[in-house]
DNA sequence: AATGAATGAGAGTTCATTCAT
DNA sequence: GATGAATGAACTCTCATTCAT
C-alpha cells in the first residue's frame, strides 16, 4: 500500500532529481523544491535531514531510472554488443533531445553535474556519484566482453580499463553537450566509444 | 612597470582562480578571495563588476597557464604527435599529483567544473569555457595531422570530429579523477586518447 | 485571535511607520527597523518581500491610522464644514505638538515624505501616496459640499478643484512645519484653508 | 577670468542640481554626479568636503537659477500683482511641462524635495531650503502689497500671513504635481493662490 | 589642483534549517 | 506526520570618503 508519506517522498526525490539536474545543487533551493514537490519545508526535513542528504537520495533515484530507461532498455533492444552501445547512446540521446525541444537548455548528466560541483565540499555526493558510474560500468563490461566474443574488439582487450575508458568518454561527451548546449555532441562521441571498445 | 593595480588584479585573479578550482563557483565567496588576495572587497568589485565576470576573467586566466604549462610545454617538448599527446597527459597528471600529494583533494578540470556547474545560469560562464575548448582543440588538431603524416592514424581520419574526441575523453577524465579522487584516472585514459586519435 | 504571526506583521507596520516618517525611506535601514520591532530580519522579510513593499504597506497603515485620528474624529466631532475643517486642522497640528514636546523634530506629513523622496524611483510608492491623498479629498469634498449648504461657500463653488486645493494646502503646510521646524505652521495654513474653501 | 577650477565647480553643481532634483538625495551617489560633471571624485571632495555640503550649495544654485528664470522673470514681465502671480505659475508650469514633455517625470519642487527628505537628518540642508523659501516669500510680500494697492486684496490683508501661504500653497502644489506625475496640477493651484491673495 | 585606486562599514536580501502548534 | 512561521548566519554588492601619486 502507498502511503500519504511515500507519496510525499517520491514527490520530492523527482522534484529535486529535476532541479538539481537543470540548474545546480547551490543554485537550487530548499523552498523551490518544495514548492514543486508540493510538500512543506518542515516535512521535506523529515524526510531528507539536510539537502545534501536529499542530494545523495536524488543520485540513487536518478540512477534507477537511467538504469531502466537507458541501460536495461538498450541491453534488452539487441544482444550485439555495437548496437547496445549504440542503443545506451541513442537513449542518451534521445533523452536530451526531448528536453532541447521543449526548450530547455541542455542540461548533461546529472551524475556529472553533482560530482563535479560537489566532490570537494561532500564526500557523501561523491562517494554516490562514484557508485553510481561503477554500476554504469557493470554494462560496460558486458559489452566488451561480448565485444570480443563477436569479433569487434581485439582478442587481449582489457575489458576493466574500456569499460572505463567508454564511462569517460560518456561522461566527456556529457560535459561537450552541456558546454556547448547541443545534445548533437552525445551522438558524435559514439564514434570514439567504438573505438575504444574494439581496443 | 607593474602597478598596483596590476598587482591587486593579478592576486585577486590567483586567489579566485585557486578557489574555484579546488570548491566551486557557488561555495566560494567573494570574501574568501578577498582574504585570499589581500584586497578589500570594494577593491574586487572595482575590478571586477560580479562574481560572474570575475569567473569568467578566471576562465580565460586559467586558459593561458593551462596553454603554457600543458599544452605548449608538450609541444614543444617533442615533435612526434603521440608524444605530445603522451606529454599532455603526463602534465595534467602532474599538476594533480603534486596538489593531491600536498593533501588536496583531486579538483579535476576548473573549466569542466565551472561549465558543468553554471552553464545554465550564465551564458557567459558557457561561453567562455566553450571557447577554451575550442582552443585546446586546436592542438589536438595539430597532433590528429601529424597523426596521419607519420602514419599512427589511419589516412582517412576526420581531424575535426578526432580533436573534438580527443578533448571529450580528456574532460572525460578530469571528471573520473574527481569523482574517484584519484589522480592515477587521468594517466588511465591516455590509452583510450590513443585509440581515438588511431581512428 | 490574534496570532504571533499577527502581531509581528503588525509590530513592524509599526516600527518602520514610526521610522520611515522622523526619518526618510533611504536613511532607515532594514535592521532599525527588525531591532524596533523585535522581528529577525528573515521574519521581516516573509512578511514584505522588500523594503519598498513594505513602505507601501506603511502608507496603508499610515492612511487607516490618519483617517480614524483625524478625518474621522473630525467629522464626529461636529457637523459644521468650518468646524470640520478646523477640527482636522487642530488635529493635525496637535499629533505633531505632542511629538515635538517630546524633543522631536517635525516631521511633516509621512505621505508627502515618501511620495517627494520616492516617486521617481518607486511608482509603487507614488500609486499608494496618490490613493492616500484622493481618499483626504474625499472628505474635503463633504466639507466643500457642506460649506455651500450653510451658505459659507459660493454657490457656484467647483466642489473637486476646492477639494484638491484643500489637499494642496495641507501638504503645503507640512512640508512648511518640517522645514521649519515648527508645528504652528500647521494652524497658521488654516485661515488660507479656509479662503479656499469659501471659494 | 574663468579658470578651469571654477568651470568644475560649475558643471559640478550643474550635475548635483538636476541629479537630486530628479531622484532623490539618497538615490543619487557622488560617482554619478562625477561622471556627469565629467570630473574625478577627488576633485569634487576637494570643492565639496561632503555630499552634504554639495546638496546646501546645490540649493543656493538652483535658487539663484529659480530667481531669475521664474520669480525676477514674472516680476519683469507685468507690474500687476495679479499677473505677476500668474507669471510666476505658468512659468514654474512651463519648466515642468519641458521636463515633462521629454519623457521624464514630474519631479516637483527641488527644494520641497530636498527639504522632506533630509531636514531630519541635515539640518544644514533644512536651513538652507528654509532660507530659499523666505527669499520666495518676499515675492510674494510684493505682489501682497500691490494687490492691496490695486483693490484686488481687502484693505486689511496680512501680507506676512498671506506670502506665507502663498509660499505654502505653491510647494503644495509642487508635491502633488510630483506625485500625480502630472504638470497640470500646477496651473490648477494658481486659482487658489488668488484666492489667498484676495484675502 | 587633479587623479585613479583603495577602503571600512554597511546596505538589502536569501539561505538551510528548526521551532511551536 | 504535517505545517506555517521564525531564525542566525551569510550572501553579493554599494556607499561616501580618502589615500598615494
Amino acid at each position: 500500500m502507498e502511503s500519504r508519506k511515500d507519496r510525499n517522498r517520491q514527490r520530492i526525490l523527482e522534484a529535486a532529481a529535476e532541479a538539481f539536474w537543470r540548474q545546480s545543487f547551490h543554485s537550487v533551493n530548499v523552498n523551490q523544491i518544495c514548492v514543486r514537490a508540493q510538500v512543506n519545508k518542515a516535512t521535506l526535513y523529515q524526510h531528507f535531514s539536510a539537502k545534501e542528504v536529499l542530494a545523495v537520495a536524488v543520485i540513487d533515484y536518478q540512477f534507477d531510472r537511467q538504469k531502466a530507461e537507458v541501460y536495461e532498455a538498450a541491453m534488452a533492444a539487441s544482444p550485439g554488443p555495437i548496437d547496445r552501445l549504440g542503443g545506451i547512446y541513442q537513449r542518451v540521446y534521445q533523452q536530451h533531445l526531448n528536453r532541447y525541444d521543449r526548450g530547455e537548455p541542455c542540461s548533461g548528466c546529472p551524475f556529472v553535474n553533482l560530482a563535479t560541483e560537489m566532490a570537494s565540499e561532500s564526500p557523501a555526493i561523491r562517494d554516490a556519484v562514484k557508485s553510481v558510474f561503477e554500476r554504469f560500468k557493470a554494462y560496460y563490461l558486458l559489452i566488451a566482453r561480448d565485444a570480443k566474443v563477436v569479433g569487434y574488439a581485439t582478442r587481449d582487450l582489457d575489458g576493466d580499463a574500456t569499460s572505463s575508458a567508454l564511462v569517460t568518454i560518456m561522461n566527456g561527451a556529457m560535459v561537450s553537450a552541456k558546454t556547448e548546449n547541443r545534445p548533437d555532441a552525445i551522438l558524435e562521441s559514439l564514434n570514439a566509444a567504438k573505438l575504444i571498445l574494439r581496443g
